[in-house]
DNA sequence: CAAACCTCCTTAACGTTGTTAAGTTAACAC
DNA sequence: GTGTTAACTTAACAACGTTAAGGAGGTTTG
């Protein structure tokens, strides 16, 4: 299985047998072990790239942020108005959640306990996640289609609501008498309610 | 450390030292070996009564269901109104959450990969929680204070918001400019905001 | 009374985990 | 040819969940 390191660094191979088990098995199917077989080396060989299991899973989080990152910014773009490019920005976070659910697991549901926490300079790509919504609440505020609020804290509640629901589905502990997208659908109508002005 | 057994079961007693270490360090500060020291028995006794570590934390899960149960139904009883109600069950949740966090750990934020799932026919309590809320939305629809929705998806709607915005906050991960127990309140309001009719 | 049995618990062990310490091997410098 | 450095491996440690086998003590049965 000793693949050439000519073309690809050994932290890249590293990286990628990282990634492909998670994809494949999920969180629990990596050990170092396994992941240095996959590509022929011993499993020590990647305490020379990586300072332990965490900072590896550190590296396959920054992975997933960007991709995240670039799916929201995507659908930022698809429509005009503040409030639509809301709803498609909270439609394409729950959409990448159930599409990369390996990699939405270490992300964001991979407790402190188990893992050192992802340190704070690297939430970078998260932050900006989180000001991308902040951006929309603010401009969809001042136009008076949603009632005033401190963008900052209402992003993160979105968020926290978004995050909530496709943590439930991933989970599988959704009340088994309910559809999943219907449920999802659901959600993103009452998150978006939730922000419009009294009545 | 060994103690008496005339007084409870040794189940009981791995019952409780389990308790104590869920709450001392968390879901990771508990193995077979350190839960059977703290009681004076070898690790392998506890095998004798639980038929794995999963069987042992889902034990725990029951106990805790029952607390977040208990919580749940008494601040039901402490409003009149069916709107006035669901928001004290829903601060009663997040209350909960933020005052057990190791129980809330393993009882919502353990993925089934790290633990076979606990099994469905167990989630009677959890289930009877989400029809605790359902109740109340069901009957704030009828007196026309909220607009009329499925009740039981709007149940898990609820809850899953409750639940993403106490997972963050337990988890560390919310925003670090943000104050916890505003972000909460907000939160809170916000899903009661969205349930409330069309302008 | 002794033999069989059952209940409750333990010791020893297996295979796996993350991680460290101590080599080994090859390439290059002078 | 000797010295140095970089890249990697082997061996080992302590801890983990779990299983198999056995032992001590009381109860039942001939």
């Amino acid at each position: 299985m000793a693949e050439p390191d000519t073309t690809t660094s050994l932290r890249d191979a590293i990286l990628g047998a990282a990634r492909d088990l998670l994809l494949e098995d999920g969180y629990a199917g990596i050990s170092m072990r396994k992941v240095a077989d996959r590509i022929g080396y011993s499993a020590t060989s990647i305490y020379l790239y990586f300072r332990n299991k965490d900072a590896l899973f550190h590296a396959l989080i920054d992975d997933g942020m960007q991709r995240l990152n670039e799916s929201v910014v995507a659908a930022q773009a698809q429509a005009a108005e503040p409030l639509a490019r809301l709803r498609a920005m909270c439609a394409a976070y729950v959409r990448f959640g159930l599409e990369n659910p390996a990699y939405y697991e270490v992300m964001f549901n991979l407790h402190p306990r188990h893992m050192t926490r992802y340190p704070r300079d690297r939430y970078r790509t998260a932050r900006r996640n989180l000001d991308l919504f902040a951006t929309e609440l603010e401009a969809a505020a001042l136009q008076g289609q949603t009632q005033p609020c401190d963008a900052r804290t209402m992003a993160s509640v979105v968020w926290a609501s978004l995050h909530g629901a496709v943590t439930l589905v991933l989970a599988q502990r959704l009340d088994f008498r309910l559809d999943p997208d219907a449920f999802l659908d659901t959600t993103l109508a009452h998150v978006l309610h939730g922000l419009l002005p009294h009545s």
